[in-house]
DNA sequence: TAGATTGCCTAGCGGTGCTAGGATCCAAGG
DNA sequence: CCTTGGATCCTAGCACCGCTAGGCAATCTA
């Protein structure tokens, strides 16, 4: 509903809305340890008390952003997905778009993924929109599934691209093999040595 | 070197040690965040500026209790990996090993590898510490590269490790699967699907 | 024993998350 | 018009944080 009530509430989500933004800003240039209640409040041009009309505590704010992030996440697995009807290149893309966005967005990634906050506990919509974020890579990874479990796989595959992302965010790993080490993950947990030419092995028990 | 001089610089070198076993203590028991040098401090029955004798700052701290980690993550890897002269079976025990620690030290694993305090820049032995540690979950994974770059495909592996890991400990994985993951994880990253003779899946059902 | 060195503590700085209490504004009622 | 009630916002402060300056006491050297 695009109408919110009374004007006051307007503004009033209007300003939870710049807290938000602001708080992401601050945290993707400084880090999430640069954001303090004094910097926010600071930066919003409001005094540290009008944060806690908004959120519960500053981990609350950092909870926020990761909701926004889940949410962008989602569409652009979806996207990447869908990009080609070729199950192979459909995961190609997926795992290369989620790498990319964890590269692009580090602190909401931190947010959503890293932190301590625990996400899922958050509040009573919240796992609906992460077991969808969950349900796009298990779509991406399922058709290579053959006698394995669907969901386990991508609980594999999920923590393995969690992990080139986190190591890639802390340095850990050599930046300039980004695209052969998706390249490389995806053909093995797929199946196949050459995922370009598709599907390929099918049944290897009947 | 067994005798460090004087007795002075033996006790002081005790002290340390008592602060770092502490810290690590004080970090398993209540996370990073209750590691603090009034409560760390305390509970070494010293003042706070006694810890900055010894290190440079809390970081520091954290940096040297990662360092412990490596090391003994060095020989459990390392003994896993010769538990069997059958290449699977090693990299299926190192993979476990690895996960096992991970989960055992918390707060240790997360001072190695999810802290931002890079550990690679802290010293100059450092470096070598890890590419030992590197190494050895290379020589586990590098009987199955075929036709793939070896270090590559050990970052790859070492990655899906960590995010299994870290996912684990954030209880966003579900841990009843745990074995499931490792065994899918190493089949399908080692190459094919069923020359691994009993380790993981599929035979469960009789 | 006198002097130098070392070890250690008390006290304090600026910063943090968070909250109490009073001031101020704004919309509705007489 | 003025008054009143409620929402809004800020100043000030608490306890805690990492870290450091300065002084005191114990120890080693001569």
């Amino acid at each position: 509903m695009p109408t919110p009530q009374s004007r006051r509430e307007r503004a009033r989500e209007e300003r939870r809305e710049l807290i938000l933004r602001t708080a992401r800003e601050l945290a993707e240039s400084d880090g999430w340890q640069a954001v303090t209640t004094r910097r926010l409040a600071d930066s919003v041009d409001y005094s540290q008390p009008v944060l806690y009309g908004h959120f519960k505590n500053m981990d609350a704010i950092a909870d926020a952003v990761a909701l926004q992030g889940v949410e962008e996440l989602v569409t652009v697995l979806r996207d990447a997905r869908t990009s080609t009807p070729d199950p192979a290149g459909g995961l190609h893309a997926l795992a290369t778009a989620y790498l990319e966005y964890a590269a692009e967005h580090p602190a909401v990634y931190e947010a959503m993924f890293v932190r301590p906050t625990a996400l899922t506990f958050a509040s009573a919509d919240t796992p609906a929109l992460l077991k969808t974020a969950f349900a796009e890579i298990q779509a991406a990874i399922e058709p290579f599934a053959a006698g394995d479990d669907p969901e386990t796989l991508t609980e594999v595959l999920w923590s393995a691209l969690h992990g080139q992302a986190t190591l890639t965010q802390a340095t850990r790993l050599r930046p300039a093999n980004h695209t052969e080490r998706v390249a490389l993950l995806i053909t093995r947990l797929s199946g196949n040595s050459d995922h370009q030419g598709g599907l390929g092995r099918g049944h290897t028990r009947g």
